[in-house]
DNA sequence: CGGCTTTGACCAGCGC
DNA sequence: GCGCTGGTCAAAGCCG
């Protein structure tokens, strides 16, 4: 109840259909370099109760260490793009990049991009208890799939019906006329506005760390990934945690690590540069 | 003392 | 060719 969050990830490259989302943000930064191989995530937060204690209470961490070497402010969107570059290996040249959905500001878009050029530390415990059961994992990475895929649908969707019924500020379509639609945020974005404007990953953060557990939804929700995400969360116990404090205390569910850990660590985006 | 975070400036790419 | 935006690097400050 007090964590929900959704994660969606979706990996692709810098042009796909997932940009419905990141288009706003990201219409000109695709732009920047196209050949790159991205994966974005979506991460939602259910309420800001759940930003109340994550940070690490007490996590392994284990997993890669991410250092913030940038904060940008996106056109068109009241929040601010933070860069993050893996700390962990020195020649490791994965970064991501974490940004709050303009149109749902209690939603975090994650892009990552490269991969990591050594083992997780995260990784080598798991294979420990992979070796339990690696078959959840091909199942999740399926399901992932699927997910995504209807995840993107009902984006996409949410998007129009935004669009439409929407209620979005006059200044954002102004700005570049995006796509995306506001959506609910009018009444939270009071909420978040004040911390939005010092730190919007922070403010997720700190609501995360109230999150013991995350729940995860996939876009709207998904029992049946939920369930499954569970069970994995069991194994990407670590991952998730890690996660957060290196998005910064992003508001990640296992599910979502895990479906990031497959896709960094296996393979990443099969898409295909233009 | 070391590491991380934050802020500002500069550079590169794309659109107009 | 100019302007705009995104992305990255560097320096300073703060916290552990």
């Amino acid at each position: 109840m007090n964590n929900i969050m959704d994660a969606n990830v979706s990996t692709k490259l810098e042009s796909e259909e997932t940009f419905e989302d990141l288009k706003s943000s990201e219409t000109q930064a695709s732009k920047k370099r196209k050949t790159v191989e991205k994966t974005v995530v979506r991460v939602r937060i259910g309420e800001g109760n759940n930003i109340s204690r994550l940070k690490n209470e007490g996590l392994p961490s284990d997993f890669w260490s991410w250092r913030k070497y940038g904060q940008k402010p996106i056109k068109g969107s009241p929040y601010p793009r933070g860069y993050y570059r893996c700390s962990t290996s020195k020649g490791c040249s994965a970064k991501k990049q974490v940004e709050r959905c303009r149109t749902d500001a209690s939603m975090l878009i994650i892009t990552y991009s490269s991969t990591h050029n050594h083992p997780s530390p995260d990784e080598i415990i798991s294979t420990a208890n992979l070796s339990q059961k690696p078959k959840e994992q091909e199942t999740t990475e399926e399901d992932l799939s699927k997910v995504e895929e209807q995840e993107h649908e009902h984006v996409e969707e949410e998007n129009k019906d935004h669009d439409k019924a929407s209620s979005i500020t006059a200044d954002e379509k102004s700005e570049k006329s995006f796509h995306y639609l506001q959506s609910p945020i009018g009444s939270s974005h009071e909420e978040i506005t004040v911390t939005d404007q010092e730190d919007p990953f922070k403010l997720i953060s700190t609501d995360e760390k109230s999150n013991e557990r995350i729940d995860v939804l996939l876009e709207e929700e998904e029992p049946v990934c939920y369930a499954q995400i569970k069970n994995l969360t069991t194994t990407a116990k670590s991952e998730e945690l890690d996660f957060f404090d290196e998005l910064e205390e992003l508001p990640m569910s296992s599910s979502f690590l895990h479906f990031t850990r497959s896709i960094l660590s296996d393979e990443r985006i099969p898409v295909s540069p233009s």
